[in-house]
RNA sequence: GGCGGCAUAGCCAAGUGGUAAGGCGGCGGUCUGCAAAACCGCUAUUCCUCGGUUCAAGUCCGGGUGCCGCCUCCA
């Protein structure tokens, strides 16, 4: 099944037709100004689980993801903490890795600092000012917007409209008021580093076209991010790319919709925010991906305490069956084809409609378990298996359970003697004191069988 | 003011013009020493509203109403 995906740009869906076998994406990553919100992490499970989709279609995937570790709010922010400017985003960095790694996000194959590319960024600018798109203006360069007649076409605006919406930055240095910043000077105290046009540091845009066509050449696959990023930032990276070089930037555009709160979106800014380290504290890091995944990517969500309570009771039938079928099948295999997931995924990534398969292969799986039809409960299992690795669920199990299983095994055997022996004050007490300690235990037919909540 | 999106059950949420997936919750039943889980049944004659196109509309078109996003740093 030929992957589609909803372009922003041609406003419409598309194929994904990589050159080779491997597909190049771009992701903008974080501005590390400050901690992660739950808000990015959206944008990072649903490119976790796309590329995990992709390489199960056979291709590679080279995916970068940027880190911008210098702009304007880092330094303000650091100032105000009074430590290294170095010494903010690396923590900021530090704990959105810490945050992705626990949950199952992968790591982008590259994860490139703008501090790291100035000399590529440099070049860039410096090709812009040759192609007459650029000037430079009292150690600042701004991009020539008027200059470049495609301006608009990402997020579909227009020029004379933006220029009347009265809210655009005025500075004395630009010569129009929508023109932006690809190079600012540095002022007293701010760090800097030398270029052509004197000390300062790159503008916010410029390190992601330079570092994109760094790392993935022109016309890459695949360029996504946040919704709010369609304009200005996706607009500049396009006019920046192709103003410098003639070709064309990426082939195809993903936006993730907004994560919202209390009807409002998060904001760095207003600190209108949930932080991403408290939810992963608080919800088995399944939860959070249940809970991004059953609404597709392109609609606005809002995130509640009831909609992750509602995830985390979804995410236990799954793991309560996984636990019931491993008792009777033994350990866990894997279909290696489920046509019907591959046709949802393809069709814009639709994973409200995969989460509806894998519930309906629970319910087979829990019908064949109460029927004793054990080659139905493989079947539905080994499909539901691949789709959870497919989507970038972890199930509990694989964790070191291990361990503990003797030690597990011989409570169960206890209560199942104190049963027999109809001792069911102490039996319950033991489930009691069992669940107090985050665990589950439940007769069945065939037995006692304990799980994790 | 300009541009874009969305309104589907108590809640969340899919839905290619052909007769409303799935999840959560609730109710009744089965099983059970009790419980939990699971299973069976029920929980939208109808998709914000008004009009239109069509043999057929939640899906297409037009007018309302309401909500959200972007136009400023933002995933």
């Amino acid at each position: 099944m030929q992957v589609e995906l909803y372009d922003t740009l041609s406003r419409q869906k598309k194929p994904l037709e990589p050159q080779d076998n491997t597909v190049r994406i771009y992701h903008c990553g974080m501005t590390v100004q400050s901690r992660p919100h739950v808000g990015h992490l959206r944008g990072y499970i649903v490119m976790d689980a796309l590329r995990r989709f992709l390489r199960f279609k056979g291709y590679e995937i080279k995916l970068v993801q940027n880190i911008t570790d210098i702009d304007d709010k880092v330094i303000e922010k650091s100032a105000a903490e009074g430590i290294d400017w170095r010494m903010l985003a690396e923590r900021n960095t530090d704990e959105l890795l810490r945050v992705t790694d626990a949950l199952n996000i992968e790591r982008p194959t590259v994860m490139p600092r703008a501090t790291q590319h100035i000399e590529e960024i440099i070049d860039l600018v410096s090709k812009i000012i040759e192609k007459g798109h650029a000037y430079e203006s009292k150690g600042d360069v701004y991009f020539d917007v008027r200059s470049y007649s495609k301006y608009g076409k990402l997020s579909g605006k227009n020029i004379d409209e933006l220029e009347s919406g009265a809210r655009i930055e005025p500075s004395e240095n630009k010569r129009d008021p929508l023109d932006f910043a690809l190079w600012k000077a540095a002022k007293q105290g701010e760090p800097y580093w030398y270029s052509p046009w004197g000390k300062g540091r790159p503008g916010w845009h410029i390190e992601c076209s330079a570092m994109s066509a760094h790392y993935l050449g022109s016309e890459f696959d695949l360029h996504a991010g946040g919704e709010d990023l369609v304009f200005p930032h996706h607009e500049n990276e396009i006019a920046q790319y192709e103003a410098a070089t003639g070709n064309g930037f990426a082939k195809a555009w993903m936006h993730v919709e907004m994560l919202n709160l209390r009807g409002e979106k998060m904001s760095k800014s207003t600190g209108h925010l949930v932080v991403a380290s408290d939810v992963i504290e608080a919800y088995d890091p399944n939860v959070l991906r249940m809970f991004t995944l059953r609404v597709h990517y392109r609609a606005q969500t809002e995130y509640t305490i009831e909609g992750m309570d509602e995830a985390r009771s979804a995410w236990e039938r799954i793991t309560t069956f996984l636990a019931a079928a491993q008792q009777v099948l033994g350990e866990p295999a894997l279909a290696t084809e489920y046509p019907k997931l591959d046709a949802v995924l393809s069709d814009d990534f639709n994973t409200p409609k995969a989460m509806g398969l894998v519930f309906d292969l629970v319910h087979q799986g829990n019908e064949a378990l109460a029927s004793g039809d054990k080659d139905k409960l493989a079947e539905a299992t080994v499909k539901l298996n691949l789709a959870l690795q497919i989507l970038g669920f972890k199930p509990r199990r694989e964790e070191g359970v291990q361990d503990v299983k003797t030690l597990l095994d011989l409570l169960v055997r206890f209560r199942s003697e104190l049963r027999a022996a109809k001792a069911f004050e102490w039996a319950d007490k033991l489930r009691e004191m069992i669940q107090e300690a985050g665990l589950i235990m439940e007769d069945t037919k065939e037995g006692t069988r304990i799980r994790f909540r």
